[in-house]
DNA sequence: AGCGTGTTGTTGACATGTCACTAACCTAGA
DNA sequence: TCTAGGTTAGTGACATGTCAACAACACGCT
């Protein structure tokens, strides 16, 4: 720390985008899918995670682990999401300490409908702003950093 | 919105990065920081921003604009930042409505002893996990998608 | 000057996420 | 068997951010 490396122009401008994009992106793609079908961005990363799990259904320690979330966060955000009706806790039959969590009909069919305006925000706000050489930098890059945080 | 263009193998690949990403990264950087400082890093770029600025001194309104954050946002976050002695509200001479924001004696330690810790934490993380490549590319691709949306 | 409209910043109510702690349970080794 | 240590999930206290509403002021137009 005696001598820090401090970042080049290059990086700065990368860094500084970043935070940035971060900041509006999600806020502008959290809107859109609030306004179109009354889902959270969380709300709508559970339930689509979960529609695509087998059987419809997952640990809850698997889903915070997939989805990179805190158990604390993924079991508060749970309750919410079980208190409207989109999500159920069940007991785990192998393991007394666990729970399942599966989906509701009315959880179901709120994802259905929000899939196709979800998807074109995020096209029209990201994807459809980028080239396909970008996206792919885009994907290598943030696996490989999300690699190297999670041991 | 009668027939969604489905996001392909890598845009999903891309867009689920990104935000897997986003969660461990800035919760690591923020980790990082306020372990070693005291100062979140939302702290970190108010009084970053604030020591870069002529004077030392900006409007609340440009900061936010220059931080992208929402007015509200950057209120809330003064008055904290405020009473623990880091920054200092000020009357505006040209605007009655305005106020201006200056760093504290304190603010300004703080910034510097935090600095050499948090630049090297974002290296650590991310800077020097990409190649320059993926720098450029990732500053070009958040500046554009910045610039898209903030009409 | 007087009025309407837009800006600037603040506030309160509320939603969300973190951290630290706990309870309940599982598993392996003495 | 039983006991120590790890795992799974839930909880409460707290920090943070959003949204909507508001107050105070600025500015332009008549």
């Amino acid at each position: 720390m005696a001598k820090p490396r401090w970042l080049t122009e290059h990086e700065e401008a990368a860094w500084v985008g970043y935070r940035r994009m971060r900041v509006l992106l999600d806020l502008r793609i959290n809107r859109d899918l609030v306004s179109q079908s009354g889902l959270s961005e969380q709300d709508y990363d559970v339930l689509s995670n979960l529609s695509e799990a087998v059987g419809q259904r997952m640990r809850l320690g698997d889903l915070a682990a997939h989805m990179c979330w805190s158990k604390s966060r993924l079991s508060h955000h749970i309750t919410r999401m079980q208190d409207r009706g989109l999500v159920q806790r069940e007991e785990c039959a192998d393991d007394g300490r666990g729970s399942m969590l599966t989906l509701t009909r009315k959880g179901h069919d709120a994802i259905i409908a929000a899939a196709p305006g979800h998807v074109a925000s995020v096209r029209q706000h990201l994807i459809d702003v980028l080239t396909p050489e970008e996206i792919d930098t885009l994907a290598a890059l943030t696996h490989r950093v999300v690699a190297r945080l999670q041991d």
